[in-house]
DNA sequence: AAGCTCATGTTAACGGACTTTACATTAAAG
DNA sequence: CTTTAATGTAAAGTCCGTTAACATGAGCTT
């Protein structure tokens, strides 16, 4: 029915800040309607610039749906540091703090997400992206490298290996469980509550002693 | 260039079995380009027939992209059935075979896995879709319902967490790592042997007896 | 066997999305 | 102030999605 910007706050010719609100534009668009239900015209008209605009910012939709990924491992990678808190209150409480945090970017920020890991770009094609990804992935390997000092030498596991399980476990049940609406089974247990006794379960097969 | 059937083997006005040919392009189109690399339009190329000829069979594309995921899931069904065989030579080892069979469909039909769990198709919105759906979590399920009977009365976890907990590491495991060529990170190990450690560490932490 | 009927295909036409090219505007640098 | 480059628009071509009208022929009825 009308722009985006009403007629009281006329947009100039030019926008000034294309780039971040095609970006924004792009969310909320994959927040709605999946990672697949937009166009770049789409994005466009949520922008309020006519179709030819975005070409002056991405080569092409998927240049931009890179740039939201980027975006997106970016603050993943924050938001897991943030629970991981270097290590506090203790390893293992921080550890399965990261993994809280891990669903609940996933549930905060569906849209991110979706760029991330449902979109179906390659991070080998982009350097900034695949730097980003890696920048996120390095945080649960070094709260690995630290966990797995508590135990004695002789029993311990490779911190690279425990990393990628725990990414694994936390990117099943966030991708099958995590998110609201989308084709859910209905689940004795929060998605929280999964992961968590998931994670339990594995560390004490590791030999960690068990809280209580 | 030319049509499919090349011109000894010119096709009749009637295809004869369009709505199975036009599942096959479905499927060779997103193993070559990912679930949204393809519309309905190349679907008809593909199969050699005009574009509005889809249309008699599938409402959508949507459609055509449920009826691959519901044949997907018969499929997986039917595969990790097979891992299980009934438990044979014994639960532990079945369980395990399981892992490796889905591991190996994902492995082994990219396509079909991609259009059961990467498409953003809903599956409520499709009874059919759904059922099967829930008859190959039905196999995981029964696995999980059997190997509890190993433990302890006192030590049984509940049967239904234990068949999510193991879903969304294979799960995890298979959408990060399990498919050739796509943004992969080097692994230090296999994506199979990834997740049988992983279920082996898990299983030992449920208090099962560890192999040897 | 002849003819009817309907599922299954084609052709044609319309609207919308993507993309490119040529042109317009304006911010910034000199 | 003038120049220049970045940023946006307009217009046109191509392709896809969708629908409607028409064509074909496989199978049933008689």
């Amino acid at each position: 029915m009308s722009l985006k910007r009403n007629d009281r706050e006329e947009r100039k010719y030019h926008h000034g800040s294309l780039r971040e609100a095609l970006i924004k534009a792009a969310r909320e668009l994959i927040k709605e309607k999946g990672p697949a239900g937009f166009t770049f015209a789409d994005a466009a008209r949520s922008a309020g610039v006519s179709p030819a605009a975005p070409y002056r910012h991405f080569r092409d939709r998927d240049a931009l749906m890179a740039d939201v990924a980027r975006e997106g491992f970016e603050r993943f990678a924050a938001m897991l540091s943030t629970g991981w808190a270097n290590g506090k209150p203790d390893p293992i409480t921080a550890f399965h703090n990261i993994g809280r945090a891990y669903l609940a970017f996933a549930r905060a920020e569906p849209a991110y997400y979706a760029a991330m890991f449902e979109s179906g770009i390659s991070a080998d094609a982009n350097p900034d992206l695949r730097s980003a990804s890696e920048r996120a992935f390095a945080v649960l390997r070094a709260a690995a490298d630290q966990l797995v000092t508590l135990l004695p030498a002789a029993k311990r596991p490779p911190a690279l290996m425990m990393s990628l399980h725990i990414w694994s476990m936390s990117h099943g049940i966030a991708s099958l469980f995590g998110r609201g609406d989308a084709g859910r089974r209905p689940l004795p247990m929060s998605a929280e509550e999964l992961l968590e006794s998931e994670v339990l379960i594995y560390l004490q097969g590791l030999g960690f002693p068990s809280p209580r």
